[in-house]
DNA sequence: GATGAATGAGGGTTCATTCAT
DNA sequence: TATGAATGAACCCTCATTCAT
């Protein structure tokens, strides 16, 4: 039903990132979005099926860049430590880079009624799946545990690294992210390698 | 102005919870509650300053309850290895036997808005205080690493056992999560011990 | 239904007074004038038929002394001129003592809805009958103009009173209202003499 | 917030004022109000910032029409007398053809709580502002009392009209009030050429 | 007589979505 | 395409009154 096309939906989808994060998810109104996007409320339906699509679509477009992101770094490096110490870093400095970003995709939009959680969870799966390859390949290269239980691992790796954007944002921004990066980058991995 | 006490007190939580597991956080008017509890809805009113005094006592009643019990089963273990591992296995076992209370405070309350969350922050730090001072002990036995951030330690453990319980129920309780607590376990403590 | 005698329904009319003059009639709640009156919620309505029975008794008993003040005090003079003058000074003297009786009946249970105003102006009609003889003497007294309309002319004489008192209340008896008893005494009489 | 303008604007005020003729002030839900301008309840809010608003400029719309009316009259009399007598005929006269209105202003509004009693009464002040002048005016030309106080004068010809005016309405408008006019005018101006 | 815990009906307001222009 | 005026469903909370003790 979206449009993925067009000037006016990234304006839109750009909008509703900066009203989200600046008033939160509960005050977000489509009109507030439209008013920022400097389009008419009418016109977000032209784009958009209704407002849960411009809030999947939403984390659909920057978590899909995110990742695509991710994935072009991680193709530079051949070690799998290497690999898992630049996902880490990768992580951090994507969101401290993007301070909104972070807001809405850690705290407002886990805001969202369950409905649309599944949506936005069938979205992030996209990232989880870097996720899994990157920690079979480490397992298969036996860098990790040869009996480590992969999903226990990426469900470890992404709770610690999600906990502490979270923390991050919670804390407003006030310490610097990426250079939790290495510390993180060496808990996991120990753990990881342990069993 | 919420009495603390009272047969109705407790009754009006169970039912809260009740409602909002059966029917979700959005869909859980004060009506419902009132219906489930067995009482008028201006009964409520008795017991709690407004719904969102309720949501918050409600965690605070459930969540003091789950950290006494840790701590009571703690207080038996002598070596930290012991008490960590029982702190898992505490954690999964106590959210698995109360499928209810793990979808609401997993899922459902977190879609409350921004100022319900702050208070419900601060009565989660209860539980967190706990995490610190295990981590302190470990750290000072010698059972951590000694250059160990304690902070990010504790995000650690608290982020994996989150994401493995929100896993959990957005599976919707469908393998035993208590048997995870062993692995659980072992890879958090590779973790804490590498650095 | 209400019983007329006791010491508590005393209390509670005086207790309704204090509290609809302090916190305005909507925010004077049965519990709140229970409180004041120190007694239990229930037992105004041992007294009271209901609220509406305890707004309409207490204006009956303090018109009613207001008005049996009045007449005792008109007995002692001989003169309409006199009695005239004296009613004027007798209305705003009595309700310059009782400012908290003048809020009430000036302001505060107007508010009231229509199916009470119509029982409180019910009560009110002992005064207005007071006014009455009083220019009904007056003009057989030829006193007053021979064509004087006396409807009209009561509805004149106590539609300055009300008015004047009522903007004194308004200005929270910031000025002595007492002193206004002579300048009005002249403007109505002027205008009663006339037709 | 509300817009001054617009049909609907004008339907909505008209609507308020049936319905709260017709069902009095505290039955005087905005769904009725709504379904007697034709209009969904929302749409209130597109014109009215809230229902107080909405009342408050009721009021202020037909007073402002109120006063500039008479102000027109008023202009092509030249004696003070003649202005003075049609003020108060144009007072009565406009309240008589507009049965409904003068039930609104005159007992409904009446019985709004203490903070839209405040604002009403600032509007009307628009009206009282139109008294003193003509009062001014009158002493200025020798007409009134040299030594007349200028805010008692106004209190007693403002009290004296509202209070006619309340017993017409209260006596459900069955006698005709343009004939009180000639009558009131008299004693008025006896009242104010005397002190 | 006195208590006070319990009752439950009732309404102003927001905002995602539509559709005539 | 684009607009934005209009729609209307949905819910928390108050408080007068009752009645078992």
């Amino acid at each position: 039903m979206s449009k993925k096309r067009g000037q006016k939906y990234d304006q839109i989808i750009d909008a509703a990132v900066i009203v989200i994060a600046k008033h939160g998810f509960h005050q977000a109104q489509v009109s507030k979005i439209a008013k920022e996007a400097g389009v008419a409320d009418g016109t977000i339906y032209l784009y958009f099926k209704n407002k849960e699509d411009l809030l999947v679509s939403l984390f659909d477009k920057k978590l899909g860049a995110f990742v695509e992101k991710s994935r072009r770094r991680l193709a530079k490096e051949h070690s799998i430590e290497a690999k898992f110490h630049l996902l880490v870093e990768s992580h951090f400095s994507q969101l401290e880079d993007n301070y909104d970003l972070a807001v809405v995709t850690q705290l407002e939009l886990r805001q969202s009624k369950s409905e649309l959680r599944q949506r936005i969870n069938q979205v992030l799966k996209g990232y989880l799946t870097l996720l899994d390859e990157l920690i079979a390949e480490g397992k298969a290269e036996g860098c990790f545990h040869p009996e480590l239980d992969p999903l226990l691992a990426r469900q470890m790796v992404f709770g610690v690294m999600d906990e502490v954007v979270s923390n991050w944002v919670m804390a407003e921004g006030k310490f610097p992210l990426k250079k939790q990066a290495e510390n993180v980058y060496h808990l996991l991995l120990h753990g990881l390698r342990g069993k």
